[in-house]
DNA sequence: CATGTCATTTTGTGATCACAAAATCTGCAA
DNA sequence: TTGCAGATTTTGTGATCACAAAATGACATG
């Protein structure tokens, strides 16, 4: 089973940050490949993710794997366990009930810093991807939609070019992701409802706390079916 | 210039949470001490840090040591640069700016929860490090103080055995508190002020919302000294 | 069939190597 | 002295190795 180490992979979208050159160039792709999956749920809570089996899944050798693998650990994306095994992290009531706190404290007050900078293009841009969710709402298509809800939420986010609130943001995103798609899996996309169109209008408009409102309510909404299953799983098996 | 690679070296305090036993040890070790340095300022910001350097500095090889700075960098307390050189990230006033908001945000809610799991022997302990506080601010020891302020807040903070607001804020932390060390390099620590006795106070009377005044005012008097010189940092020389 | 024990395999960890890019130093010329 | 081109050193990165701990599977025993 001698590794090859040299298919470049496909490198899905990922909001890599990198050295865009040479440096650091495939820790960079493996950086954005595992977050892209942590954030469209194609890694299992609980599940435990080897670091040979994602460096020959990737086509690279274990090195960039360590350094990505601390580097979500350390922004609690993943979780290292005592014997050194690294998994996704399973949600809890406790955490789940921190994260939604901490999302409603955050993401209004960012998405009001990147108000005045969001430009009539935005708009556009968000409406289309607006447009792509509700598709994969009634398709059923829970990867494309968590992949488009994320996009949806940080092209606001990340037009106000934040170098603190956003990674914040970012760490909570990491790590409620991979719950909310195995909660998908089970109920659907269906009853999914979101106050995007509210946040559109309140862009449009220039309106700080309506912007707030809805990205507020959409949390909510959007949480809401979440924290359901999950206290179902808590009581029960 | 052959590293030995076995000094042990000092291991200052540090809330390392990593593996006790065997599996990680010395990255537990190093990442303890790195972080325990930037917390104490002993990092210089815009310094840049040399992986090789650290790793015969702590007696290591540099495998761990890469491993940590991937992680502290993750968590913004490092920089990685387009070259790959790693440095303590420079001070702006829009970094100030949002740090200071993040911290008024998550601070006070993580205080509250922790409220009630605070207990008699919480109160001594706070107690006695803010005395020894006190001690560093007329002795001006820049590093005793930041150590000691930083044990004050998070044995607050810790009692709320948090798993999601508390990384944040120990980011937020590790993000302005190089920046402060050079601060108070500067203008002395004679006149800081906090609100360290009200908040005792309002644990002590279980008082949740003069407890989130407490910690929002003491956070609110301890960044006023930063705001000032950063703004003249920016704009002069 | 259940259970504990032992051999085998897998896995994380620390160390070391080789290489290229970047930084630093040196020395020469204007 | 200043500026620049070249050599030299430093540094990050990816790969590989060796080892111990842990997980897994096989198997004998009750």
């Amino acid at each position: 089973m001698a590794a090859r180490y040299s298919a470049p992979t496909n490198n899905p979208a990922g909001n890599v940050q990198e050295q865009p050159s040479t440096r650091g160039a495939t820790r960079g792709q493996v950086d954005a490949a595992i977050r892209s999956g942590l954030l469209t749920g194609r890694f299992i809570p609980g599940k435990a993710v080897t670091i040979r089996g994602l460096a020959s899944e990737l086509g690279v050798s274990p090195m960039p794997v360590r350094e990505v693998l601390q580097r979500l650990a350390a922004e609690n994306a993943l979780e290292v366990k005592s014997n050194g095994r690294v998994q996704v992290p399973d949600m809890t009531p406790e955490r789940f009930d921190e994260v939604l706190k901490a999302r409603l404290l955050l993401e209004p007050e960012l998405a009001e810093r990147a108000l005045y900078r969001l430009s009539k293009q935005d708009v556009r841009t968000l409406t289309k991807i607006d447009d792509e969710i509700d598709a994969c709402i009634v398709s059923g298509d829970a990867e494309a939609y968590m992949q488009l809800n994320h996009a949806f939420h940080f092209h606001i986010y990340a037009a106000s070019s934040s170098k603190v609130l956003l990674p914040l943001i970012d760490s909570l995103w990491l790590q409620f992701a991979p719950f909310m798609r195995t909660v998908y899996g089970r109920v659907g996309t269906v009853n999914l409802v979101d106050q995007h169109k509210e946040a559109i209008r309140a862009i449009e408009q220039k309106d700080p706390s309506a912007l707030r409102d809805a990205i507020s309510g959409d949390i909510t909404d959007g949480m809401g079916i979440l924290g359901k299953e999950i206290l179902k799983n808590a009581t029960g098996g």
